[in-house]
RNA sequence: GGUCCCAUCGUCAAGCGGUUAAGACAUCACCCUUUCACGGUGAAGUCAGCAGUUCGAAUCUGCUUGGGAUCACCA
C-alpha cells in the first residue's frame, strides 16, 4: 500500500505538518520539577463535582511544584454542546478556588498562554496535520461503514455483538480495503471516518505505572478506534494525544473511567513517536442510589450535588467544598486541619500518592459539618454581607428583609459568635430563612408554628405563659431575666434541674421544660440562639403579642 | 458476557506480618450550662466469606461473593 498516496487522497489540502506545530509550541521553560496539569471539561451545560475533584488535584500539584494549571475546553461533540457552558466551567473553577493559570478564561475574553488555542474546535488544522501523518505512517485508514448515521445504529450493533459473543470485533473490516476501492468510495462521495490501524495483540501485556494506581499490567490495544469522525473532527482520544503533547501537559489527571482506553491512547503516542505524559487516574466519586440501594457514579440526572452550581445555589462557602474534596483525596487532611485551624488549606502537604484508589462516597452530612465550622468563624458583619450577597441572587425576598432589618440581623448573627467557641448552626445560606424565620414578621406565622411537645398539657402551657406575661421585663440584665423566668416557673410547679432530678414525679417539669415552652411560644422553634437576646431583639410588644396569641389559641 | 479495578465501623478512613484495629462525620448517653447552643467525657459499631502460607494474617496467595468502570464516529 502506498501510504503517501493514500494520505494525499484523504488530506490533499493539508500542508502543515506535525513538525511545524512542534516548533510552534516548544518545550515550556519551567523550573525543574514543575508540573503542568490541566482540566478539560466538555461544555455540556454544567461543571461536574467529579471534575472539580480532579481539578483540585491539578491545581494543588501545580501550586506545590510551581507549575502551571490550565483549562482546555473539549468541545468536539457538537451535538451535546450547550451555549455558555464553557463559561460555567471557567466560573465554577474560579469560584471553587481552582482558577486556571492559563488557557480559556471565559467566552469573549482573551486566552492566557502561548499554547492555544485552548478550545478544541479551534484546533482543526492541528488535528488534520496529525491525522495525515498517521495515514502516511500506515497507522490510519479510512472507514466507510455508515455507523455515523445515527446513534441507534451503533447501539444496536454493540448490543448485538454483546449478545452473540463474548468478544467485540476489534479490527475494523475497512482496514483491508485496497487503494483502488478507497479511491472509488471517495469519488462516490461516501462519508468516511479515519481509524487507527492498530497493531496491538490483546494477548500481550506490558507494564505501566500510574501515579495513583501504581504499577499495573495492561493488555495491548487491539481496537481500530476512530481518530477522525466523519465530520472531520477528532473524538477525545486523538485530540487528547495531540493537545496534551503540544500543550506539554506533564501529568494527565482524569477519572478512572478512562483507564480502559488508556492502552489505545498509548498506542497512538507510540505510533506518532511521542513520549506520553504521566497519568493519574482518579477514583470516581459515587453515591448510594436511593432507589436500588447500590453504589453508583454521582450523576447529574439524579443527584443535584453532581452539578457544582448546586453548592453555590445552596449557599455553601466554596472553601467548605474544597476542604471536603481534599479530605476525600488525602484523608489525613482532617488531622492537619485540626492541628492548623487557621491556615489556608493550600498549605496542607498534599500528595498524589496518598489518594486512595477506591471510589469514595459523597457525603453531604460531612460537608455540612465542615461548612458549619467555617461559617461559625465568620464575624457577624461579614457573615451578614455574605448572606445578603447570596440572597440577592437566590432569594431576593430574604435579601430585602435582611436589608430592611439590617441592624437587627447583624445583632442576631452576632449572638454566640466571634468568641473562642462560636455557635455552629448555619451550614449553608439557604437554611438561614428557616433557621431565623421567627425574627421577621415577613416570614413568621405563629398560627402554624406552634409545635409544643406532647408531654406538656395545654393548661400547663397556658398557666405558665400567663404567669410569664405578667412579669416579662426587658430592662433586666440577663441574670435578672432568667431569675424572673425561673421564679415564674416555680410558681407554676416547675423546679430547677437538681431538685427536679431528685423527685421528678413531684413537679410538672424542670427549668429546661419551662424555658422550652416559652421559647416555642415566642419563636415556634425548640432550638434558637440565646432566648434572652432573641427577646430583646424582638421587643416587648412583639413578644407580648405572640404570647397572648398562644394563650388565646390554646384556651 | 469479555477485560480491568475495588473491598477495614452507616460514611470518610489510618494500618504496609506481632496494634487493646487510630481519628473524623453521623448516632446515643452523661457532664458543663439556671435556657438553646458551644465544649468536654464516654458508649455502640468495622477487617465480606472460605481455604492456604506463617510460630503469628486486616496485612501475603488462591478461590468465592459483593460492588464499580469499560466494551460509541460521548467526553
Amino acid at each position: 500500500m502506498d501510504y503517501k498516496r493514500l494520505a494525499e487522497m484523504l488530506y490533499k489540502n493539508v500542508t502543515l505538518t506535525p513538525e511545524y506545530f512542534f516548533e510552534k509550541y516548544p518545550e515550556r521553560n519551567l523550573a525543574p520539577g514543575a508540573e503542568v496539569t490541566r482540566t478539560a471539561p466538555s461544555p455540556t451545560g454544567y461543571y461536574h463535582t467529579g471534575g472539580l475533584f480532579g481539578a483540585m488535584i491539578d491545581k494543588l500539584v501545580a501550586l506545590k511544584t510551581n507549575g502551571i494549571f490550565y483549562l482546555r475546553i473539549e468541545d468536539t461533540d457538537q451535538k451535546r454542546q450547550v451555549p455558555g457552558a464553557a463559561d460555567v466551567a471557567y466560573n465554577m473553577l474560579c469560584k471553587f478556588n481552582t482558577k486556571p493559570d492559563e488557557g480559556f478564561m471565559g467566552e469573549g475574553k482573551k486566552q492566557v498562554g502561548e499554547y492555544g488555542d485552548y478550545v478544541q474546535s479551534k484546533r482543526q488544522e492541528i488535528y488534520t496535520a496529525f491525522a495525515k501523518r498517521m495515514v502516511e505512517l500506515g497507522r490510519a485508514f479510512p472507514c466507510f461503514c455508515n455507523a455515523s448515521e445515527g446513534k441507534e445504529d451503533i447501539k444496536i450493533r454493540r448490543e448485538k455483538q454483546l449478545e452473540e459473543s463474548d468478544e467485540i470485533i476489534d479490527k475494523d473490516p475497512c482496514r483491508n480495503l485496497d487503494i483502488a476501492t478507497i479511491e472509488l468510495n471517495l469519488k462516490m462521495g461516501k462519508p468516511w471516518a479515519l481509524r487507527l490501524y492498530s497493531n496491538g495483540d490483546p494477548e500481550k501485556t506490558y507494564e505501566f505505572t500510574d501515579l495513583i494506581k501504581g504499577k499495573r499490567t495492561l493488555h495491548e490495544n487491539a481496537k481500530d478506534i476512530v481518530l477522525m469522525k466523519s465530520n472531520g473532527i477528532p473524538p477525545y482520544a486523538f485530540a487528547h494525544v495531540i493537545d496534551d503533547t503540544l500543550m506539554h501537559t506533564s501529568i494527565v489527571v482524569r477519572g478512572e473511567e478512562w483507564w480502559p482506553s488508556l492502552n489505545a491512547h498509548l498506542e497512538i503516542f507510540r505510533a506518532l513517536g511521542i513520549k506520553p505524559p504521566k497519568y493519574a487516574h482518579t477514583p470516581v466519586v459515587c453515591k448510594i442510589d436511593e432507589k436500588t440501594g447500590t453504589k453508583r457514579k454521582l450523576s447529574k440526572r439524579y443527584d443535584p450535588e453532581a452539578d457544582t452550581r448546586y453548592f453555590i445555589a445552596e449557599g455553601y462557602p466554596t472553601v467548605a467544598i474544597n476542604e471536603y474534596l481534599l479530605n476525600l483525596l488525602n484523608s489525613d487532611f482532617e488531622n492537619w486541619r485540626k492541628a492548623n485551624p487557621d491556615l489556608p488549606y493550600t498549605d496542607f502537604p498534599f500528595s498524589i500518592k496518598k489518594i486512595s484508589s477506591s471510589n469514595p462516597m459523597f457525603d453531604l452530612v460531612k460537608i455540612n459539618d465542615i461548612s458549619k465550622n467555617i461559617i461559625s468563624k465568620v464575624p457577624a458583619k461579614k457573615l451578614l454581607r455574605e448572606i445578603v450577597d447570596w440572597a440577592n441572587e437566590y432569594d431576593t425576598q430574604l435579601a430585602k428583609v435582611l436589608l430592611a432589618h439590617q441592624e437587627m440581623a447583624e445583632r442576631l448573627l452576632a449572638i454566640d459568635r466571634e468568641n473562642a467557641r462560636p455557635r455552629k448552626d448555619i451550614g449553608h445560606f439557604s437554611e438561614v430563612k428557616r433557621l431565623f424565620c421567627y425574627m421577621f414578621n415577613e416570614f413568621y406565622d405563629n398560627s402554624t408554628s406552634l409545635v409544643f411537645d406532647d408531654k406538656y398539657s395545654k393548661s400547663d402551657i397556658v398557666n405558665l405563659l400567663k404567669e410569664y406575661v405578667k412579669v416579662l421585663n426587658l430592662d433586666e440584665s440577663k441574670e435578672q431575666w432568667f431569675d424572673t423566668l425561673k421564679q415564674c416557673a416555680f410558681v407554676c410547679g416547675y423546679a430547677d434541674m437538681k431538685t427536679y432530678k431528685q423527685s421528678p414525679e413531684s413537679y410538672k417539669g424542670n427549668i429546661a421544660d419551662a424555658s422550652n415552652i416559652v421559647r416555642v411560644a415566642i419563636t415556634g422553634r425548640t432550638n434558637t440562639p440565646d432566648l434572652y437576646e432573641i427577646i430583646k431583639l424582638l421587643g416587648k410588644e412583639e413578644v407580648l403579642n405572640r404570647l397572648e396569641f398562644v394563650i388565646s389559641s390554646l384556651k
